[in-house]
DNA sequence: GCCAGCCTGTTG
DNA sequence: CAACAGGCTGGC
């Protein structure tokens, strides 16, 4: 579902309200979705940060009690663990104490339709809610999704990279990574392939997904179908230009929400009313008044215009 | 490269 | 009913 605008506005959606993420519990309704999840206990972690690469979430998670060696059950500490966990935390020379101070990162990525969505410990979760995290704070964030291809992974700090997806990712479209050189020399590289298979190939720029792909390449005045080797030097300078534009406009507008994203409070983006092809098929192309036509490019449908895309 | 497969729901 | 849906993987 959700491109890198979705899971960035996402992203900036949860982490407003990171300080009282003290997960308390974990309720696991289908497995499938969590692999790695029987190396980790996952009580009294709390969430210090989330980060994003690509489409994918980082949630750095850090423990204060030793999970090897926990409290007996008439401790009054544990008992109060809440009020411990707190104290602690407030005080930063505790954490780099390896007995008591554990960190590791959960990897997820919510596919085609993914969701994460904090609610209100008592009330049910919704149809299609995989995982709840519970927090002290009464809250909960579930991990909803109706197909089932979003996957969460747990890994110790530093270990995330044994995930492929996220170890083969290309550059950041917005950071400086993403320079005209780097995308020129790929082209170079891919010049048999076509453009739009390339501005979806994850290893060569994270993120970009089938919306602003189609997007990107509407503003670019390039066809989808295009092969690289015929598209100019300077067109596609533009096109790098572009990309990072495009990215970042959407995410002023918190996303595409046409169909079921919304970000981590259920509230929806409103780029799908800046859209110019994506998912307009028949309709008049926002320039010429074309009607935008789709075809298939790279197994994905395609939207383009006829008359300004060459 | 391409294409089925992973899933459920919606649309034509 | 079949086709299709913001993605990715693995097998040819």
């Amino acid at each position: 579902m959700p491109e890198l605008p979705e899971v960035e506005t996402i992203r900036r959606s949860l982490l407003k309200n990171i300080d009282k993420f003290f997960i308390s519990e974990i309720i696991i309704y289908h497995p499938d979705v969590l692999l790695n999840i029987e190396n980790f206990s996952l009580k009294n972690w709390k969430i210090q940060n989330i980060r994003r690469r690509g489409k994918y979430l980082l949630f750095d998670l850090q423990k204060y009690f030793d999970v090897l060696n926990p409290p007996s059950e008439n401790n009054k500490a544990f008992n109060s663990i809440s009020k411990e966990t707190k104290a602690i935390n407030q005080n930063s020379s505790f954490s780099n104490d390896p007995s008591i101070s554990q960190k590791m990162t959960m990897l997820i990525h919510l596919r085609m339709t993914g969701k994460l969505l904090i609610e209100e410990k008592d009330v049910l979760p919704a149809k299609h809610t995989h995982v709840r995290f519970l927090f002290e704070n009464g809250k909960s964030l579930d991990f909803n999704d109706v197909r089932r291809f979003g996957r969460i992974k747990l890994f110790k700090s530093g270990e995330e990279f044994q995930d492929q997806g996220l170890a083969n990712l290309g550059p950041e479209p917005l950071s400086d990574e993403f320079t005209k050189d780097y995308f020129l020399q790929t082209c170079q590289h891919h010049r048999k392939s076509q453009i739009k298979s390339l501005l979806l190939n994850q290893k060569v720029i994270a993120g970009i997904g089938n919306i602003y792909a189609d997007e990107s390449l509407f503003r670019a005045k390039i066809r989808p179908d295009r092969l690289i080797g015929d598209i100019s030097q300077k067109e596609l300078i533009n096109l790098h230009q572009i990309i990072p534009d495009i990215l970042e406009e959407a995410i002023g507008h918190r996303g595409t929400s046409f169909r079921d994203y919304v970000d981590g409070f259920g509230n929806k983006g409103f780029f799908q009313l800046q859209l110019a092809v994506y998912h307009k098929t028949g309709q008049p192309c926002p320039i010429c008044k074309t009607p935008i036509q789709k075809i298939k490019v790279a197994g994905r449908s395609s939207h383009f215009c006829p008359h300004c895309q060459k």
